[in-house]
RNA sequence: GGGAGCUUAGCUCAGCUGGUUCAGAGCACCUGCCUUACAAGCAGGGGGUCAAUGGUUCGAAUCCAUUAGUUCCCA
C-alpha cells in the first residue's frame, strides 16, 4: 500500500467532511434511543471565528461525538445570534463608510440594510466552524430573528407583561451616547484612567464665603440641584439650613445632609447633580430634588443646560473650566485616577442618565433557578462558579431590557392616540381590539396606535435559546421539544454566566418548568503568552483558518484541549498545534507501519507477540475505564492526555516494538490481525479529539469495521482486566530500560547482542522474559548464584540483574554508584522504622497504611542486603 | 470598599476522602542516536523547601489561621 510518510490533514479534512454532510450523520430524528443534545451558544450572525470559538466549539463536539458513539441519539444544534448592539454598530459603520448616515434613514430603511448585510456575512462563522469539524445538525439551524425565534421573544414578552412582571419605569441607565442606547451593567467596563479633579468654589448665599467642591466633571454642574455633607462632620455644621449658588448659571440651591458623602474624600463637601450620576440620583430621591437632564441623547449638552448647549460633554467640560477660571472660581486642579465607565461595544465613556426604560421584575423568577443549581439540578463545572452564581442570584436586580437600537425584536407594546397609556399584544391586530376595548372607541385604528420604537436586549432572545431551537415557547407539547428538552451539556465562558446561563435558567423554570441542561461546562478564557486576553485591538489572536491549514483541524482541536482544564485559562502558543499535529503524524506512520506488513500464514505467532497482545489488551481496557470516568467528569484535558499516552507510550513505543517483525520480515497472522484490531480500538478512543485522522484510519480498514463511518462506530466497551499483568509488564519495562541505560553509559552498539544473568530472589516472575530478549537485545537470559566478574548491574523488584561488559567495567565507578544506592536506601530504612515504633503512629494509622510500611521495611532491607553483599563482593574482585 | 478563586519543575497544569498514585504529567531542556513507521522521530537523563509563616495531627502539597503576590466578579 501507497501511504505517504508524512500526514497531510489538508489533503482529506474537506473530503470527510463532505461525505459525513451526504451521510447525514449529523442530523437525528426523535427514536426510542436515549438523547444526547447540545445547544451551541450562538456565535454573533455576523462575526468570525475566533480562538475562544475554537476552543468551545472544540469542546462541544468531543462531547457530542463521544455520545454518539456512546449510542445516544446525539444532536448538536446550531445557529446565530442577531446581537443587536454590535450588528447595529457594523451597518452604521458601513453605512457611514458609504456617506450615509443612519439617522437619514427610516427604521424600514435602515432594517433593509441590516438584513441586507446579514445575508451577506451571516453564518460566515457556521461554514468555519464546519473547518474544525463541528458535528453539528445543519439541518436545524436557527437564528435568534427568524420567524419561530422571533414569534417565541413576543410571546414571552407579552406573557410576562400579563403576569405583571415587566413595567416601564425612569431609571438610571447607561447611556452609551455613540450607540445612542442604555447598555447593561454588564456591558460597561470600568478601567482605571488619568483625569482631573477640580476644586470649585460654591457661594454661599447672602453671605459672602465660599464652600469649596470637588469634583472630576464641572460641565454637570449645570444640572446641580443641591450641595451635599456628611451629617457628621463638623466642619460644616454652620452650613445647616443655607443655600448655596451654582456657579455659571446662578441657581440657588440647599445645602442638604446625607451619611453617603465620604468626609475624606475631596473637601467632604459633594455637589449633586440627580440626573447624571447614579449615587446623586438616590441621594435626589431622599431628599426629593428636582432633577435636571442637561445632555442630549447624543451626548450634547441640552437646553436644559442653559450653557454651552449644542456642545459635546467633552467640550463643555473644557469650556466650564474655562468659565469658572474666569471667574477666578477655580481655587485649584489635581491629576486624579478614577474609574471611567466605557461601553464594551463602542469604548464611548458611559453617561449615566434617566431615561424611560422596560425593565422585567427578577427577584420571584431567580428563585427556582437560584435552587436548581444549589440542589444540583443543574451543575456548574467547576464548581467554583456555584459560589459566584450564588452571589448574583441573591443580589439580583430588575433586568433592563429594552434597548435604543432598530435591529431586534421591536416591543410590542402600541401607545393609544395622543397617550402615553399603551396595550402590548403579539401583532398589530390584537393590539387594535385591545386598544379598542381599553379606549371603548371602536373607530380607532391600526394607524393610530404607535408602536414603542425599542428593540429588546439581545439576551432576552438568547435566554430562550434551548428552548425556542425545539419551537418549546410556541408550541410545548411537540414532540420534538418533548424528546430533546432539557438539553445536556451547555459549554460556554464563564464570563457569560450571568447575561446568559444564569437568564436560561429562569427561562427553563418559567416555560417548560424545567431546567433548560443538567450540566453546564464553563471553559477559560484564550489568552496570549503573556497573559492578555486575545482581542482584535491587541492584534494578538492568530487567525484560527490560518492555524488550521497550517497544523490540520485535528492538530487545533488537540492543542486547543491539552491546555484546557475546566475554568482555567488557556495560555495560547503555537507549540500547542503543533503538538496536536505531530501526534497526527505519530499516528499516521504507526498505521503505515503496521499496513506495510508481509503476512505469512505459515509461521507461529512468536511467544513475545504473544504475551504483548495480552497485555496490550489489558492495558487498554484498563485505559477505557479510565478513560469513560474523566470523560464523566469532563475532565477533556486529562483524557486528551490519556488517549495520548496510550497511543504513544504503551502502543507505539511498547507494543509495536515489542511485535514488530524485523527488517523485511512477514508478520504471523494472529498478531497481524490482533494489532490491527488494537489499532481499530484506539480510533475509536481518538477519535472523538481528532475525527478527520481517523475517519481516514477507519477507510483503510475495511476489513475490521463494522460500520461504515467511524462517526457512527461505538464506544468500545470496558472490560475487566487482569491489573497483575500490567504491574508485572511494568516490571519489564524498568529491566529493558536497566539495560538500555548500560548500553548507552558503556557506549555498546545497538546491534550487539548482549547477555543478561539474573540472581533470583524469592519468586522470579519470567512472563515477560522473552519481551526483555527481544527489546534489550539479548543473546539469552541465564540465572547465576553469584555477580558474574566484570558485569554492569541494576537491581528492579528485589531482583538484580547483570550484564557482562568485559574490561569497560570500572570497578570505582560501579562501586561509588553502589554505595550511594546503599546511603539512600538505608535513610529511607531509618525513616520507615522512626514511623513504625511510634506507639501513636502504630495505634492510630489503619491497618492498610501500616501494612505498607512493614512491606516498605522489608523490601528496603532486602535491598540493603543485595547492595552490602554485591559491594564487597566487587571490593574482592 | 465587599465577595470568590488561584500560587506545585523553565512553561501549562494534575494531585478527588490527610497515609504507595506523593511529590506527578505533557511540553521545554540536556546527552547520545539520520537503528528502513515516524528527526513532526528514538533511547537515556537532570530539574520542585508544593508562595511565606504559624497551628491542628502519629502523619500536611492536601485541613485551619495570618501574610504576600495574583486573577475574576460586584460596587
Amino acid at each position: 500500500m501507497d501511504i505517504p510518510a508524512k500526514y497531510e490533514a489538508a489533503k482529506i479534512e474537506e473530503k470527510w467532511y463532505q461525505y459525513w454532510l451526504e451521510k447525514k450523520y449529523f442530523h437525528t430524528e426523535p427514536d426510542s434511543r436515549e438523547p444526547y443534545v447540545n445547544v451551541i451558544p450562538p456565535p454573533n450572525v455576523t462575526g468570525v471565528l475566533h480562538m475562544g470559538h475554537m476552543l468551545n466549539n472544540t469542546i462541544q463536539d468531543v462531547l457530542v461525538r463521544r455520545a454518539r458513539m456512546l449510542g445516544k441519539n446525539a444532536v448538536w444544534v446550531p445557529g446565530t445570534d442577531h446581537a443587536s448592539i454590535a450588528t447595529e454598530a457594523k451597518v452604521v459603520a458601513k453605512l457611514k463608510a458609504e456617506g450615509i448616515d443612519k439617522s437619514s434613514l427610516s427604521r424600514e430603511e435602515f432594517l433593509k440594510h441590516a438584513w441586507e448585510w446579514k445575508e451577506k456575512h451571516g453564518g460566515i462563522i457556521l461554514e468555519q466552524l464546519k473547518k474544525l469539524g463541528a458535528s453539528c445538525d445543519w439541518n436545524r439551524t436557527c437564528f435568534t430573528m427568524d420567524e419561530i425565534r422571533s414569534d417565541s421573544v413576543i410571546r414571552v414578552f407579552t406573557d410576562l407583561y400579563e403576569k405583571g412582571l415587566i413595567y416601564r419605569g425612569v431609571r438610571m441607565v447607561n447611556w452609551d451616547p455613540d450607540a445612542k442606547t442604555a447598555v447593561s451593567d454588564e456591558e460597561v467596563i470600568y478601567t482605571e484612567e488619568n483625569s482631573k479633579l477640580y476644586y470649585v468654589k460654591y457661594k454661599i448665599e447672602n453671605e459672602n464665603s465660599y464652600v469649596i467642591i470637588a469634583t472630576t466633571r464641572p460641565e454637570t454642574i449645570l444640572g446641580d440641584t443641591a450641595v451635599c455633607v456628611n451629617p457628621n462632620d463638623k466642619r460644616f455644621t454652620h452650613l445647616k439650613g443655607k443655600k448655596v449658588i451654582v456657579p455659571m448659571v446662578n441657581r440657588v440651591v440647599p445645602v442638604i445632609f446625607d451619611d453617603y458623602v465620604d468626609m475624606e474624600f475631596g473637601t467632604g463637601c459633594l455637589k449633586i447633580t440627580p440626573a447624571h450620576d447614579i449615587n446623586d440620583y438616590e441621594i435626589g430621591i431622599r431628599h426629593n430634588l428636582p432633577s435636571i437632564d442637561i445632555f442630549n441623547d447624543n451626548g450634547t449638552l441640552s437646553e436644559a443646560a442653559e450653557l454651552f448647549v449644542g456642545k459635546d460633554r467633552f467640550e463643555a467640560r473644557k469650556l466650564a473650566v474655562a468659565e469658572l477660571e474666569k471667574a477666578a472660581l477655580i481655587e485649584k486642579i489635581e491629576a486624579y485616577n478614577n474609574k471611567i465607565g466605557r461601553s464594551e461595544r463602542t469604548n464611548s465613556v458611559i453617561e449615566p442618565k434617566l431615561s424611560m426604560q422596560w425593565f422585567l421584575k427578577m427577584e420571584n423568577l431567580v428563585k427556582p433557578a437560584l435552587a436548581a443549581v444549589e440542589n444540583g439540578d443543574v451543575n456548574i463545572i467547576p464548581a467554583k462558579y456555584k459560589n459566584t452564581y450564588r452571589h448574583w442570584m441573591e443580589n439580583v436586580r430588575d433586568w433592563c431590557i429594552s434597548r435604543q437600537l432598530w435591529w431586534g425584536h421591536r416591543i410590542p407594546a402600541y401607545y393609544l392616540p395622543g397617550s402615553n397609556e399603551f396595550v402590548v399584544a403579539g401583532n398589530e391586530e390584537q393590539a387594535l381590539e385591545k386598544a379598542k376595548k381599553h379606549t371603548g372607541n371602536n373607530s380607532l385604528t391600526i394607524k393610530d396606535l404607535r408602536q414603542d420604537e425599542d428593540v429588546l436586549d439581545t439576551w432576552f432572545s438568547s435566554w430562550l435559546w434551548p428552548i425556542s431551537v425545539f419551537d418549546g415557547i410556541l408550541n410545548p407539547e411537540n414532540a420534538e421539544f418533548k424528546y430533546y428538552y432539557p438539553t445536556n451539556d451547555l459549554v460556554t465562558a464563564p464570563e457569560i454566566l450571568f447575561f446568559w446561563v444564569a437568564r436560561m435558567i429562569i427561562a427553563g423554570y418559567e416555560y417548560p418548568k424545567n431546567k433548560p441542561f443538567s450540566n453546564v461546562y464553563l471553559t477559560g478564557i484564550v489568552r496570549d503568552k503573556q497573559g492578555r486576553k486575545m482581542s482584535k485591538s491587541l492584534n494578538n489572536s492568530p487567525d484560527p483558518l490560518d492555524l488550521i491549514e497550517k497544523y490540520g483541524a485535528d492538530g487545533v482541536r488537540v492543542g486547543m484541549l491539552l491546555c484546557s482544564p475546566a475554568g482555567g485559562d488557556l495560555l495560547y502558543d503555537d507549540s500547542l498545534p503543533e503538538q496536536g499535529r505531530n501526534f497526527a503524524n505519530k499516528i499516521w506512520n504507526a498505521f503505515r507501519l503496521v499496513k506495510n506488513w508481509d503476512i505469512d500464514d505459515s509461521i507461529p505467532q512468536p511467544e513475545h507477540s504473544r504475551v504483548a497482545v495480552e497485555w496490550f489488551d489489558a492495558k487498554f481496557n484498563q485505559t477505557v475505564t479510565q478513560l469513560n470516568q474523566q470523560f464523566d467528569s469532563f475532565r477533556l484535558s486529562e483524557a486528551l492526555m490519556t488517549v495520548y499516552k496510550l497511543f504513544w507510550d504503551d502502543f507505539s513505543a511498547w507494543y509495536l516494538e515489542i511485535v514488530k517483525p524485523e527488517y523485511q520480515k512477514p508478520i504471523d497472522k494472529i498478531t497481524y490481525y490482533k494489532t490491527l484490531d488494537f489499532f481499530k480500538k484506539l480510533s475509536l478512543l481518538i477519535s472523538p479529539f481528532m475525527p478527520f485522522i481517523t475517519e481516514e484510519l477507519w477507510q483503510f480498514m475495511k476489513e475490521e469495521r463494522d460500520v461504515e463511518s467511524i462517526v457512527t462506530a461505538k464506544w468500545p466497551e470496558s472490560v475487566n482486566t487482569k491489573s497483575d499483568l500490567i504491574s508485572s509488564f511494568e516490571i519489564c519495562t524498568e529491566v529493558i530500560a536497566g539495560i538500555r541505560t548500560i548500553r548507552q553509559e558503556k557506549n555498546l552498539p545497538l546491534k550487539e547482542k548482549l547477555s543478561l544473568q539474573i540472581i533470583a530472589h524469592g519468586f522470579y516472575d519470567n512472563r515477560f522474559d522473552s519481551v526483555i530478549k527481544k527489546l534489550g537485545n539479548l543473546e539469552g537470559i541465564d540465572f547465576v548464584k553469584e555477580k558474574p566478574v566484570l558485569s554492569a548491574g541494576f537491581i528492579v523488584k528485589s531482583q538484580e540483574y547483570f550484564i557482562p561488559v568485559g574490561n569497560l567495567i570500572n570497578k570505582d565507578e560501579e562501586v561509588k554508584k553502589l554505595e550511594d544506592e546503599l546511603v539512600y536506601t538505608e535513610g529511607f530504612l531509618k525513616s520507615v522504622i522512626a514511623k513504625l515504633s511510634n506507639e501513636k503512629f502504630v495505634n492510630n494509622a489503619p491497618s492498610k497504611v501500616l501494612e505498607n510500611e512493614r512491606k516498605k521495611q522489608a523490601d528496603a532491607e532486602s535491598k540493603i542486603a543485595i547492595l552490602k553483599e554485591q559491594i564487597s563482593g566487587m571490593k574482592g574482585q
